[in-house]
DNA sequence: TCAAAAGTGTTCTCAATACACCCATGA
DNA sequence: TCATGGGTGTATTGAGAACACTTTTGA
Protein backbone atom coordinates (compact mmCIF):
# COMPACT_ATOMS: atom_id res chain seq x y z
CA UNK A 1 0.00 0.00 0.00
CA UNK A 2 1.67 3.42 -1.20
CA UNK A 3 1.79 6.19 1.56
CA UNK A 4 1.23 8.82 -0.91
CA UNK A 5 -2.44 7.22 -2.04
CA UNK A 6 -3.40 6.47 1.57
CA UNK A 7 -2.64 9.84 3.01
CA UNK A 8 -3.70 11.16 0.48
CA UNK A 9 -7.53 10.19 1.74
CA UNK A 10 -6.72 10.36 4.89
CA UNK A 11 -4.43 12.59 5.67
CA UNK A 12 -5.76 15.32 8.16
CA UNK A 13 -2.20 16.64 9.66
CA UNK A 14 -1.27 19.92 9.11
CA UNK A 15 1.85 22.00 10.41
CA UNK A 16 2.34 26.05 10.72
CA UNK A 17 5.25 26.25 8.57
CA UNK A 18 8.03 28.95 9.83
CA UNK A 19 11.11 30.53 8.22
CA UNK A 20 14.26 31.18 10.30
CA UNK A 21 16.88 33.83 9.17
CA UNK A 22 20.46 33.18 9.79
CA UNK A 23 21.72 36.82 8.82
CA UNK A 24 25.24 37.68 8.71
CA UNK A 25 27.09 40.33 8.38
CA UNK A 26 31.10 41.56 8.51
CA UNK A 27 32.01 44.51 10.66
CA UNK A 28 35.33 45.45 11.92
CA UNK A 29 37.21 42.33 10.63
CA UNK A 30 34.68 39.93 12.11
CA UNK A 31 31.56 37.92 11.34
CA UNK A 32 28.63 38.33 12.57
CA UNK A 33 25.27 37.37 12.92
CA UNK A 34 22.07 39.44 13.56
CA UNK A 35 20.41 38.26 16.51
CA UNK A 36 16.69 39.61 17.74
CA UNK A 37 15.81 40.63 21.54
CA UNK A 38 12.37 39.61 22.01
CA UNK A 39 10.45 42.63 23.64
CA UNK A 40 6.95 40.58 23.73
CA UNK A 41 5.59 37.17 24.29
CA UNK A 42 6.69 34.47 23.05
CA UNK A 43 9.63 33.84 24.55
CA UNK A 44 9.66 37.72 25.53
CA UNK A 45 13.13 38.42 26.68
CA UNK A 46 14.90 35.94 25.48
CA UNK A 47 16.98 35.97 22.19
CA UNK A 48 15.78 34.43 18.78
CA UNK A 49 16.99 34.38 15.00
CA UNK A 50 14.58 36.43 12.92
CA UNK A 51 11.39 34.70 12.07
CA UNK A 52 7.84 34.27 10.81
CA UNK A 53 4.80 31.99 10.14
CA UNK A 54 4.22 31.71 6.14
CA UNK A 55 1.08 32.96 5.62
CA UNK A 56 -0.81 30.49 3.50
CA UNK A 57 -0.76 32.55 0.59
CA UNK A 58 3.34 33.03 -0.10
CA UNK A 59 5.94 30.57 -0.37
CA UNK A 60 8.67 30.13 1.59
CA UNK A 61 11.01 32.72 -0.38
CA UNK A 62 8.21 35.42 -0.25
CA UNK A 63 8.08 34.92 3.34
CA UNK A 64 11.69 35.17 4.15
CA UNK A 65 11.93 38.29 2.00
CA UNK A 66 9.09 39.59 3.42
CA UNK A 67 10.94 39.43 6.63
CA UNK A 68 13.91 40.49 5.43
CA UNK A 69 13.01 43.43 3.94
CA UNK A 70 11.17 44.33 7.73
CA UNK A 71 14.15 44.18 9.00
CA UNK A 72 17.03 45.41 6.89
CA UNK A 73 15.24 47.82 4.83
CA UNK A 74 16.61 46.28 1.93
CA UNK A 75 14.85 43.74 -0.64
CA UNK A 76 17.17 41.38 -3.01
CA UNK A 77 19.35 40.04 -0.01
CA UNK A 78 21.35 37.14 -0.94
CA UNK A 79 19.21 33.97 0.68
CA UNK A 80 19.89 30.74 0.37
CA UNK A 81 17.80 27.38 1.92
CA UNK A 82 19.88 26.07 4.85
CA UNK A 83 17.02 23.06 5.51
CA UNK A 84 14.05 22.01 7.09
CA UNK A 85 13.78 21.65 11.17
CA UNK A 86 11.30 19.44 11.80
CA UNK A 87 11.89 17.27 14.96
CA UNK A 88 8.78 16.31 16.59
CA UNK A 89 9.47 18.31 19.66
CA UNK A 90 11.31 21.64 18.52
CA UNK A 91 8.71 23.75 19.60
CA UNK A 92 6.41 22.99 22.76
CA UNK A 93 3.67 25.55 21.90
CA UNK A 94 3.50 24.35 18.29
CA UNK A 95 3.75 21.88 15.82
CA UNK A 96 5.69 23.54 13.61
CA UNK A 97 8.19 23.40 11.17
CA UNK A 98 10.57 25.62 9.97
CA UNK A 99 12.92 26.22 7.35
CA UNK A 100 15.88 28.10 7.78
CA UNK A 101 17.53 30.56 5.58
CA UNK A 102 20.66 32.39 5.68
CA UNK A 103 21.22 35.21 4.44
CA UNK A 104 24.46 37.20 3.77
CA UNK A 105 23.99 41.13 3.71
CA UNK A 106 26.32 44.42 3.66
CA UNK A 107 26.20 46.36 7.12
CA UNK A 108 25.71 50.24 6.96
CA UNK A 109 24.51 52.90 8.63
CA UNK A 110 21.44 53.10 7.33
CA UNK A 111 20.53 49.18 7.79
CA UNK A 112 22.03 49.53 11.36
CA UNK A 113 19.21 52.45 12.17
CA UNK A 114 16.54 49.90 11.45
CA UNK A 115 18.22 47.14 12.70
CA UNK A 116 18.17 49.09 15.76
CA UNK A 117 14.80 49.95 15.45
CA UNK A 118 13.69 46.71 15.30
CA UNK A 119 15.13 45.71 18.30
CA UNK A 120 17.91 43.52 17.07
CA UNK A 121 21.51 43.01 17.38
CA UNK A 122 24.69 41.73 16.19
CA UNK A 123 26.88 39.56 17.62
CA UNK A 124 30.08 37.70 17.13
CA UNK A 125 29.52 34.49 15.08
CA UNK A 126 31.82 33.12 17.96
CA UNK A 127 30.29 34.83 20.59
CA UNK A 128 26.45 34.05 19.82
CA UNK A 129 24.71 34.03 23.11
CA UNK A 130 22.04 31.58 23.51
CA UNK A 131 19.26 31.37 21.42
CA UNK A 132 15.27 30.06 21.74
CA UNK A 133 14.25 26.75 20.74
CA UNK A 134 16.91 25.20 17.97
CA UNK A 135 18.31 28.52 16.89
CA UNK A 136 21.59 28.16 17.94
CA UNK A 137 21.61 24.38 16.07
CA UNK A 138 20.65 26.63 12.77
CA UNK A 139 23.56 29.23 13.47
CA UNK A 140 25.53 26.33 14.12
CA UNK A 141 24.44 24.31 10.54
CA UNK A 142 24.61 28.21 9.04
CA UNK A 143 28.02 28.98 9.88
CA UNK A 144 29.37 25.57 8.81
CA UNK A 145 27.77 25.86 4.97
CA UNK A 146 28.94 29.08 4.55
CA UNK A 147 32.49 28.39 5.42
CA UNK A 148 31.85 25.28 2.95
CA UNK A 149 29.89 27.24 0.58
CA UNK A 150 32.91 30.24 0.33
CA UNK A 151 34.94 27.63 -1.21
CA UNK A 152 33.48 27.44 -4.57
CA UNK A 153 31.58 30.49 -4.67
CA UNK A 154 32.34 33.88 -4.25
CA UNK A 155 30.08 34.82 -1.64
CA UNK A 156 32.38 37.03 0.19
CA UNK A 157 31.28 39.69 -1.93
CA UNK A 158 27.74 40.01 -0.78
CA UNK A 159 29.32 40.87 2.46
CA UNK A 160 31.04 43.71 1.96
CA UNK A 161 30.27 47.27 0.95
CA UNK A 162 29.67 48.17 -2.97
CA UNK A 163 33.51 48.92 -3.38
CA UNK A 164 35.92 47.51 -1.01
CA UNK A 165 39.50 47.03 -1.02
CA UNK A 166 41.65 43.73 -1.06
CA UNK A 167 42.83 44.19 2.13
CA UNK A 168 39.53 44.14 3.42
CA UNK A 169 38.17 41.18 1.37
CA UNK A 170 41.33 39.52 2.90
CA UNK A 171 40.46 39.60 6.01
CA UNK A 172 36.84 38.90 5.36
CA UNK A 173 38.29 35.09 4.39
CA UNK A 174 40.34 34.91 7.37
CA UNK A 175 37.33 35.62 9.24
CA UNK A 176 35.30 32.51 7.05
CA UNK A 177 38.26 29.96 7.23
CA UNK A 178 39.16 31.01 10.91
CA UNK A 179 43.31 31.34 9.40
CA UNK A 180 45.50 33.94 8.39
CA UNK A 181 46.05 33.88 4.62
CA UNK A 182 49.34 35.67 3.14
CA UNK A 183 48.44 38.98 1.25
CA UNK A 184 50.95 38.27 -2.25
CA UNK A 185 49.25 34.76 -2.75
CA UNK A 186 45.49 36.46 -1.56
CA UNK A 187 45.88 39.11 -3.81
CA UNK A 188 47.22 36.95 -6.56
CA UNK A 189 44.59 34.84 -6.31
CA UNK A 190 41.79 37.02 -6.39
CA UNK A 191 43.22 38.92 -9.05
CA UNK A 192 43.70 36.00 -11.10
CA UNK A 193 39.74 35.26 -11.09
CA UNK A 194 39.28 38.45 -12.84
CA UNK A 195 35.93 39.05 -11.12
CA UNK A 196 36.66 42.16 -9.73
CA UNK A 197 37.46 45.83 -10.99
CA UNK A 198 40.04 48.39 -9.92
CA UNK A 199 38.67 51.74 -8.95
CA UNK A 200 40.58 55.04 -9.48
CA UNK A 201 39.90 55.62 -5.64
CA UNK A 202 41.80 54.65 -2.60
CA UNK A 203 40.19 53.83 1.01
CA UNK A 204 42.07 56.07 3.28
CA UNK A 205 40.37 54.81 6.38
CA UNK A 206 42.76 52.32 7.79
CA UNK A 207 46.25 53.46 6.34
CA UNK A 208 47.89 56.77 5.39
CA UNK A 209 48.89 55.08 1.82
CA UNK A 210 45.85 53.96 1.58
CA UNK A 211 44.31 50.65 -0.62
CA UNK A 212 42.61 50.85 -4.15
CA UNK A 213 38.88 49.88 -4.08
CA UNK A 214 37.73 47.59 -6.05
CA UNK A 215 34.00 46.45 -7.27
CA UNK A 216 32.69 43.01 -7.89
CA UNK A 217 32.21 42.53 -11.85
CA UNK A 218 28.78 40.81 -11.78
CA UNK A 219 28.83 40.47 -15.22
CA UNK A 220 31.37 38.57 -15.53
CA UNK A 221 30.58 36.35 -12.82
CA UNK A 222 27.10 35.08 -14.09
CA UNK A 223 29.20 33.99 -17.55
CA UNK A 224 31.74 32.46 -15.07
CA UNK A 225 28.72 30.63 -13.34
CA UNK A 226 27.63 29.19 -16.71
CA UNK A 227 30.85 27.47 -17.38
CA UNK A 228 31.08 26.11 -14.18
CA UNK A 229 33.21 27.56 -11.63
CA UNK A 230 35.84 27.02 -8.73
CA UNK A 231 36.72 29.47 -6.08
CA UNK A 232 38.36 27.98 -3.59
CA UNK A 233 40.87 30.67 -1.96
CA UNK B 1 6.01 45.21 14.06
CA UNK B 2 7.50 42.24 14.01
CA UNK B 3 5.95 39.61 11.86
CA UNK B 4 6.90 36.55 14.40
CA UNK B 5 4.98 38.44 17.35
CA UNK B 6 2.41 39.22 15.16
CA UNK B 7 1.77 35.95 13.59
CA UNK B 8 2.30 34.71 17.05
CA UNK B 9 -0.74 36.18 17.86
CA UNK B 10 -3.00 35.87 14.96
CA UNK B 11 -1.61 32.96 12.53
CA UNK B 12 -4.48 30.11 11.40
CA UNK B 13 -2.37 29.50 8.94
CA UNK B 14 -1.61 25.35 8.57
CA UNK B 15 -0.03 23.43 5.07
CA UNK B 16 0.13 20.13 4.47
CA UNK B 17 3.53 19.07 4.99
CA UNK B 18 4.77 16.66 2.11
CA UNK B 19 8.50 14.47 1.67
CA UNK B 20 9.22 13.66 -1.74
CA UNK B 21 12.16 11.52 -2.99
CA UNK B 22 14.73 11.61 -5.49
CA UNK B 23 16.05 8.37 -5.50
CA UNK B 24 19.23 7.38 -7.67
CA UNK B 25 20.46 4.20 -8.75
CA UNK B 26 22.97 2.78 -11.09
CA UNK B 27 23.04 0.08 -13.31
CA UNK B 28 24.83 -0.83 -16.69
CA UNK B 29 26.72 1.91 -16.46
CA UNK B 30 23.89 4.88 -16.25
CA UNK B 31 22.58 7.11 -13.84
CA UNK B 32 18.66 6.15 -12.95
CA UNK B 33 15.73 7.58 -11.34
CA UNK B 34 12.97 5.54 -9.51
CA UNK B 35 9.69 6.90 -10.23
CA UNK B 36 6.45 5.86 -9.26
CA UNK B 37 3.60 5.01 -11.39
CA UNK B 38 0.71 5.88 -9.80
CA UNK B 39 -2.65 3.59 -10.23
CA UNK B 40 -4.86 5.13 -7.96
CA UNK B 41 -6.52 8.74 -7.64
CA UNK B 42 -4.88 11.34 -7.37
CA UNK B 43 -2.91 11.57 -10.64
CA UNK B 44 -3.94 7.88 -11.80
CA UNK B 45 -1.94 7.15 -14.64
CA UNK B 46 0.57 9.48 -14.02
CA UNK B 47 3.96 9.38 -12.99
CA UNK B 48 5.86 10.91 -9.88
CA UNK B 49 8.25 10.85 -7.13
CA UNK B 50 8.10 8.86 -4.59
CA UNK B 51 6.29 10.84 -2.03
CA UNK B 52 4.08 11.04 1.11
CA UNK B 53 2.33 13.31 3.73
CA UNK B 54 4.20 14.32 6.89
CA UNK B 55 2.34 12.71 10.08
CA UNK B 56 2.48 15.11 12.78
CA UNK B 57 4.19 13.03 15.19
CA UNK B 58 7.12 12.37 12.85
CA UNK B 59 9.75 14.61 11.63
CA UNK B 60 10.50 15.39 7.84
CA UNK B 61 13.60 12.80 7.73
CA UNK B 62 11.04 10.37 9.36
CA UNK B 63 8.36 10.40 6.98
CA UNK B 64 11.60 10.35 4.13
CA UNK B 65 12.64 7.25 6.06
CA UNK B 66 9.44 5.71 6.21
CA UNK B 67 8.43 5.81 2.47
CA UNK B 68 12.02 4.45 1.53
CA UNK B 69 11.71 1.63 3.45
CA UNK B 70 8.24 1.34 1.95
CA UNK B 71 9.43 1.33 -1.36
CA UNK B 72 12.54 -0.50 -1.48
CA UNK B 73 12.52 -2.53 2.14
CA UNK B 74 15.94 -1.22 3.63
CA UNK B 75 16.79 1.34 6.11
CA UNK B 76 19.49 3.48 6.35
CA UNK B 77 19.73 4.42 2.78
CA UNK B 78 21.68 7.57 2.05
CA UNK B 79 19.43 10.79 2.22
CA UNK B 80 19.94 14.25 1.63
CA UNK B 81 17.42 17.51 2.16
CA UNK B 82 17.84 18.64 -1.18
CA UNK B 83 15.38 21.94 -0.57
CA UNK B 84 11.61 22.91 0.30
CA UNK B 85 9.10 23.38 -2.59
CA UNK B 86 6.33 26.04 -1.70
CA UNK B 87 4.92 28.13 -4.02
CA UNK B 88 1.46 28.61 -3.85
CA UNK B 89 -0.19 26.76 -6.98
CA UNK B 90 2.10 24.05 -6.68
CA UNK B 91 -0.33 21.73 -6.26
CA UNK B 92 -4.00 22.70 -7.39
CA UNK B 93 -5.62 20.64 -4.82
CA UNK B 94 -4.17 21.50 -1.92
CA UNK B 95 -1.92 24.04 0.36
CA UNK B 96 1.08 21.51 0.55
CA UNK B 97 5.22 21.92 0.64
CA UNK B 98 7.11 19.27 -0.19
CA UNK B 99 10.70 18.64 1.36
CA UNK B 100 12.49 17.50 -1.65
CA UNK B 101 14.81 14.55 -0.38
CA UNK B 102 17.53 12.85 -3.00
CA UNK B 103 18.58 9.51 -1.75
CA UNK B 104 21.21 7.15 -3.53
CA UNK B 105 20.87 3.47 -2.94
CA UNK B 106 22.70 0.28 -4.19
CA UNK B 107 20.91 -1.51 -7.22
CA UNK B 108 19.95 -5.47 -6.42
CA UNK B 109 17.67 -7.96 -7.17
CA UNK B 110 15.87 -7.92 -3.99
CA UNK B 111 15.09 -4.28 -4.05
CA UNK B 112 14.32 -4.34 -8.03
CA UNK B 113 11.64 -7.03 -6.66
CA UNK B 114 10.17 -4.85 -4.10
CA UNK B 115 10.41 -1.59 -6.44
CA UNK B 116 8.29 -3.66 -9.03
CA UNK B 117 5.88 -4.99 -6.48
CA UNK B 118 5.06 -1.39 -5.39
CA UNK B 119 4.65 -0.43 -9.01
CA UNK B 120 7.88 1.26 -9.25
CA UNK B 121 10.43 2.18 -12.12
CA UNK B 122 13.51 2.99 -12.77
CA UNK B 123 14.28 5.23 -15.84
CA UNK B 124 17.47 6.23 -17.15
CA UNK B 125 17.47 10.21 -15.56
CA UNK B 126 18.26 11.29 -19.29
CA UNK B 127 14.73 10.18 -20.14
CA UNK B 128 12.91 11.22 -17.51
CA UNK B 129 9.09 10.82 -18.24
CA UNK B 130 6.98 13.46 -17.28
CA UNK B 131 6.16 13.53 -13.65
CA UNK B 132 3.43 15.14 -11.75
CA UNK B 133 3.38 18.40 -10.07
CA UNK B 134 7.04 20.14 -9.76
CA UNK B 135 8.73 16.98 -9.86
CA UNK B 136 10.21 17.34 -12.32
CA UNK B 137 12.01 20.45 -11.65
CA UNK B 138 12.94 18.48 -8.10
CA UNK B 139 14.92 15.41 -10.04
CA UNK B 140 16.79 18.13 -12.17
CA UNK B 141 17.42 20.08 -8.69
CA UNK B 142 18.48 16.93 -7.43
CA UNK B 143 20.79 15.72 -10.15
CA UNK B 144 22.74 18.79 -10.05
CA UNK B 145 23.37 18.14 -6.96
CA UNK B 146 24.56 15.11 -7.00
CA UNK B 147 26.84 15.94 -10.00
CA UNK B 148 28.05 19.32 -7.50
CA UNK B 149 28.36 16.87 -4.08
CA UNK B 150 30.42 14.18 -6.31
CA UNK B 151 33.04 17.04 -6.27
CA UNK B 152 34.11 16.86 -3.02
CA UNK B 153 32.07 13.94 -1.28
CA UNK B 154 32.51 10.14 -1.90
CA UNK B 155 28.77 9.43 -2.93
CA UNK B 156 29.77 7.31 -5.38
CA UNK B 157 30.47 4.36 -2.92
CA UNK B 158 26.68 4.71 -2.20
CA UNK B 159 25.39 3.86 -5.82
CA UNK B 160 27.91 0.65 -5.84
CA UNK B 161 27.18 -3.11 -4.89
CA UNK B 162 29.90 -3.60 -1.65
CA UNK B 163 32.18 -5.01 -3.70
CA UNK B 164 33.15 -3.17 -7.07
CA UNK B 165 35.52 -2.85 -9.21
CA UNK B 166 37.86 -0.11 -10.31
CA UNK B 167 36.42 0.11 -13.85
CA UNK B 168 32.72 0.34 -12.32
CA UNK B 169 33.60 3.01 -10.12
CA UNK B 170 34.94 4.83 -13.20
CA UNK B 171 31.91 4.07 -15.20
CA UNK B 172 29.63 5.80 -12.19
CA UNK B 173 31.82 9.07 -12.45
CA UNK B 174 31.79 9.23 -16.18
CA UNK B 175 28.31 8.66 -16.16
CA UNK B 176 27.69 11.34 -12.73
CA UNK B 177 30.18 14.13 -15.04
CA UNK B 178 28.77 13.23 -18.30
CA UNK B 179 32.73 13.29 -19.67
CA UNK B 180 35.24 10.12 -20.33
CA UNK B 181 37.90 9.89 -17.38
CA UNK B 182 41.11 8.68 -18.36
CA UNK B 183 41.88 4.98 -16.89
CA UNK B 184 45.38 5.43 -15.61
CA UNK B 185 44.92 8.86 -14.23
CA UNK B 186 41.25 7.42 -12.83
CA UNK B 187 42.56 4.98 -10.78
CA UNK B 188 45.94 6.92 -9.54
CA UNK B 189 43.50 9.66 -7.88
CA UNK B 190 41.29 6.97 -6.21
CA UNK B 191 43.99 4.69 -5.01
CA UNK B 192 45.57 7.59 -3.68
CA UNK B 193 42.87 8.60 -1.22
CA UNK B 194 43.38 5.03 0.38
CA UNK B 195 40.21 5.11 0.95
CA UNK B 196 38.78 1.14 -1.17
CA UNK B 197 40.77 -2.15 -0.06
CA UNK B 198 41.26 -4.71 -3.02
CA UNK B 199 40.27 -7.91 -1.90
CA UNK B 200 41.26 -11.15 -3.09
CA UNK B 201 37.85 -12.20 -5.91
CA UNK B 202 38.06 -11.24 -9.01
CA UNK B 203 34.87 -10.03 -10.90
CA UNK B 204 34.57 -11.64 -14.59
CA UNK B 205 31.29 -10.43 -15.82
CA UNK B 206 32.31 -7.90 -17.98
CA UNK B 207 35.99 -9.37 -19.34
CA UNK B 208 38.01 -12.34 -20.07
CA UNK B 209 40.60 -11.38 -17.63
CA UNK B 210 38.70 -10.51 -14.73
CA UNK B 211 38.49 -7.09 -12.57
CA UNK B 212 39.94 -6.98 -8.71
CA UNK B 213 36.80 -6.33 -6.65
CA UNK B 214 37.17 -3.34 -3.96
CA UNK B 215 35.12 -2.53 -0.75
CA UNK B 216 34.82 1.06 0.42
CA UNK B 217 36.81 1.30 3.69
CA UNK B 218 33.73 3.39 5.95
CA UNK B 219 36.14 3.60 8.77
CA UNK B 220 39.20 5.56 7.43
CA UNK B 221 36.39 8.07 5.10
CA UNK B 222 35.05 8.83 8.68
CA UNK B 223 38.58 9.99 9.82
CA UNK B 224 38.65 11.59 6.40
CA UNK B 225 35.49 13.53 6.92
CA UNK B 226 36.62 14.66 10.42
CA UNK B 227 40.14 16.45 8.92
CA UNK B 228 38.16 17.75 5.95
CA UNK B 229 38.58 16.27 2.73
CA UNK B 230 38.13 17.07 -1.03
CA UNK B 231 37.20 14.67 -3.56
CA UNK B 232 37.74 15.81 -6.99
CA UNK B 233 38.10 13.22 -9.62
C1' DT C 1 44.72 -16.91 -31.86
C1' DC C 2 42.41 -13.10 -31.16
C1' DA C 3 39.17 -9.86 -29.35
C1' DA C 4 38.11 -7.26 -25.37
C1' DA C 5 38.70 -5.31 -21.15
C1' DA C 6 42.20 -4.67 -17.17
C1' DG C 7 46.13 -2.82 -15.68
C1' DT C 8 50.43 0.02 -15.58
C1' DG C 9 54.47 4.79 -15.69
C1' DT C 10 56.37 8.94 -17.31
C1' DT C 11 56.47 13.62 -18.85
C1' DC C 12 54.74 18.19 -18.87
C1' DT C 13 52.28 22.00 -17.28
C1' DC C 14 50.34 24.87 -14.06
C1' DA C 15 48.69 26.24 -9.76
C1' DA C 16 49.60 26.51 -4.67
C1' DT C 17 52.84 27.71 -1.30
C1' DA C 18 56.47 29.91 1.08
C1' DC C 19 58.86 33.80 1.75
C1' DA C 20 61.05 39.52 2.49
C1' DC C 21 61.36 43.93 1.10
C1' DC C 22 60.00 48.65 -0.74
C1' DC C 23 56.25 52.29 -1.06
C1' DA C 24 53.31 56.08 0.25
C1' DT C 25 51.71 59.05 3.56
C1' DG C 26 49.71 61.41 7.75
C1' DA C 27 50.88 62.34 12.15
C1' DT D 1 61.15 61.05 10.22
C1' DC D 2 58.95 57.26 11.25
C1' DA D 3 55.25 54.11 12.10
C1' DT D 4 51.65 51.86 9.67
C1' DG D 5 49.43 49.32 6.49
C1' DG D 6 49.60 48.65 1.10
C1' DG D 7 51.70 46.60 -2.52
C1' DT D 8 54.97 43.58 -5.25
C1' DG D 9 58.10 38.91 -7.44
C1' DT D 10 60.43 34.56 -7.38
C1' DA D 11 61.67 29.88 -6.44
C1' DT D 12 59.93 25.43 -5.05
C1' DT D 13 56.77 21.80 -4.79
C1' DG D 14 53.00 18.90 -5.87
C1' DA D 15 48.97 17.69 -8.30
C1' DG D 16 46.40 17.20 -12.66
C1' DA D 17 46.42 16.08 -17.50
C1' DA D 18 48.00 13.90 -21.49
C1' DC D 19 49.41 9.90 -23.46
C1' DA D 20 50.35 4.00 -25.46
C1' DC D 21 51.40 -0.38 -24.63
C1' DT D 22 51.29 -5.06 -22.20
C1' DT D 23 48.54 -8.65 -19.80
C1' DT D 24 45.03 -12.04 -19.28
C1' DT D 25 41.86 -15.32 -20.80
C1' DG D 26 37.40 -17.23 -22.66
C1' DA D 27 35.44 -17.94 -26.88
Amino acid sequence: MNSYIQKDKYQKDKFYVAVDCIIFGFNKGRLKLLVFNRKIDPFKGSLSLIGSFVNIGESVPDASERILEEFTGLKNIYTKELKTYSTVDRDPAYRCISVAQYALIRINNTIEQIVDDNGAKWFDVDETPQLILDHNQMAVDALRRIEEMARYKPIGFELLPEKFTIPQLQKLYEAIYRRNLDPRNFRKKILSFDLIIKLDEKDKTTSKKGAFLYKFDYQKYKKFQESGYNFEI
